[in-house]
DNA sequence: CGCGTTTGCTAAACTGTTTCAACAGTGCTG
DNA sequence: CAGCACTGTTGAAACAGTTTAGCAAACGCG
């Protein structure tokens, strides 16, 4: 029946006016330049094979009927999506925290200068039980996937590997798997801490820190031990407490150390909000800081210069860090051989929190 | 030459082996299955006019093989990309912001839970200028965005719905623009903010709130107006000061508060964020919180309870406003006519940063 | 002048899915 | 028993690009 071949090409020439949706395509920019679709392609790509002349001419057509390239097209037939994923642990607040925000920041800062997208995602026990975490590869929504907040029983950051998908652990570092990462120096940090500290003249100084399973935190950790150890102190094991990383949960710590540290004149937290939630109860105790007690924090989140006492705590370079995680990870899936591991300097911020030790100074 | 024709053919069939790139593609089932794609399509996107026994068939070969539909050629010939843009304004902390956290832990939640993923953007001067915001719906990138943060001045929300665009504002909403918006009561927590702190018995009460171009804080600007005439209180025009949303913000607010309105006992902050640094000022300045001023925040952020003295302030249920925004969002997306203008209503959280009025209580 | 190379462009395959017209095959009806 | 409706399936167009083989035309050279 010769109406469907009429048919057809009349759906197809309405289909290259430009009016379709009022978005122009490369068809469309074809035809009005009266070349094929695959000579604009070429201007747009800059192939050099394409005259001089017949490039200008395109490019002055494509700026005047203001065409914009279909992504979704341009992704289905190269190998890239221009996206990257950034991977939350499965917090209640992990959005609303500022250690987070400023990684986020970083990555997003980057991402646009690099021509990234960047999408989110939390990793919900769901979510990692369906393998949506190498589905979303698999289904291209993104080239690569940067991990945040990570400890060492997330094992399906190993899942990366094996299914040979770009990824990246940010400010972590895993012993046992291999995987590409960008980190603080918190081993340097902690020791810049407890030399500040004990130069002050503390001595009882007890540490809020979080999950073993955090590498970090384990360095955090055996820095604070070395340290009393090198003044032949002997850390009691209430002396370290939990804090979950919260205020509440720094909180709640910090009335452990008062309580089972008789004499205890420092409190060294993990981070600052932690330290922040100290803070609260030491007052809460009817004790005052500095005066009574010391505490630094680690992070150096905005408010951390807005709380009451100012805090004083370590400088980490997340947005950095944010940063340079996601140029790592460009570079690996581009093609990039060799395994990343960075570390970022870290810096002690003096501020109002911390004093000289009470048998010192009284 | 027949060689091209066997070329072809060799390479068509290669393509159609799963072995490339390990990634199973809807032709390799059709393949294995012996059916057409169009059948093994129709299947997945259960058309009742496949047979139940070919239908089951079909669907344990697609189990078995881990077949996973490639959402770039999903979306390419569907209308959607089942991708909506958070939009986030050009501020520098603007993700470290546990307010906007808050927000979009509500639109991920619920965008995970319909089928949604969550783009990044950040309202940037260069990303306007090059009309990226309608761009990214050109070009194909999302199906809606969600503005976060907004003001008067951003005219550039005005620009979806002239380009056809679905767009929401978070959190705010514009008299002169005609947009969809889920909003908290700012109105009727001013109110219970007024109404708590002249029950205190306080009279000269400071307002630091943030640019006028902000409809929900001249909301506040006005009930707080309002309130005090009911009184018979006339407001100097020292007694509000802007604290741009910001701790130091809040801080140097504060410090013109104290300096300028002798007398003053209370301040209500616009945010939760301009109230610590208040707070933080009140007691710099050699006064007390509360007993000697009372402070009050907006928004009830997760640390308003873990500061010191711990803040009164108004709740705001963000992570809802997120949550409603999206639904409503993907509503208008799938061709809802009618406007949004939703309302979702505020309470009073009393905490220890406020008191009875110095002149009443003493 | 004929041959080979270079230049500039085009046709067509390809990415992976959805959708629709059309087509066998079967059952029912007049 | 032809004609019809219905069922289940297929082929091919469409989405909007990229990429590659190849074809004319122009050019250089012996």
């Amino acid at each position: 029946m010769s109406t469907t071949g009429t048919d057809l090409k009349q759906r197809r020439e309405r289909a290259a006016s430009p009016a379709r949706g009022g978005v122009v395509s490369l068809r469309d920019v074809a035809k009005e330049a009266k070349v094929s679709v695959a000579t604009v392609s070429m201007v747009l790509n800059g192939n050099p094979r394409i005259s001089r002349a017949t490039s200008l001419r395109i490019q002055r057509l494509v700026e005047r009927m203001g065409y914009q390239p279909n992504r979704l097209a341009q992704s289905l037939s190269s190998r890239y999506t221009n996206v990257v994923a950034v991977m939350l642990p499965a917090l209640r607040h992990a959005f609303a925290d500022a250690y987070f925000g400023e990684v986020i920041s970083g990555i997003c800062d980057k991402a646009g200068k690099m021509g990234y997208k960047v999408m989110l995602e939390q990793a919900k026990p769901e979510f990692l039980k369906e393998k949506q975490h190498i589905r979303i590869f698999e289904r291209r929504y993104v080239d690569g996937v940067l991990c945040l907040g990570t400890n060492d029983r997330h094992r399906w950051v190993e899942d990366f590997g094996e299914a040979g998908c770009p990824a990246m652990v940010v400010d972590n570092h895993f012993d046992q798997v291999r995987i590409d990462h960008v980190v603080c120096d918190y081993r340097s940090g902690a020791e810049q801490v407890m030399n500040y500290l004990i130069q002050l003249g503390h001595r009882k100084i007890g540490l809020i820190t979080a999950a073993p399973e955090i590498k970090t935190a384990r360095s955090v950790r055996e820095t604070y031990r070395a340290k009393l150890a090198e003044l032949g102190v002997q850390p009691d094991d209430n002396w370290i407490v939990d804090g979950e990383f919260t205020e509440e949960g720094g909180a709640e710590a910090a009335r452990q150390l008062m309580e089972s540290v008789p004499g205890l004149t420092a409190i060294f937290a993990g981070n600052d909000k932690m330290a922040i939630g100290a803070m609260h109860q030491v007052v809460t105790l009817g004790q005052r800081v500095p005066q009574d007690v010391s505490v630094v924090g680690f992070d150096d989140l905005q408010h951390a210069a807005f709380v009451n006492p100012t805090l004083t705590t370590i400088h980490l370079p997340l947005y950095e860090v944010g940063a340079m995680s996601l140029e790592r990870l460009i570079e690996r899936i581009h093609g990039r051989a060799e395994p990343v591991n960075e570390t970022l300097p870290t810096h002690l911020v003096v501020r109002n929190s911390t004093a000289m030790a009470k048998s010192v100074s009284g």
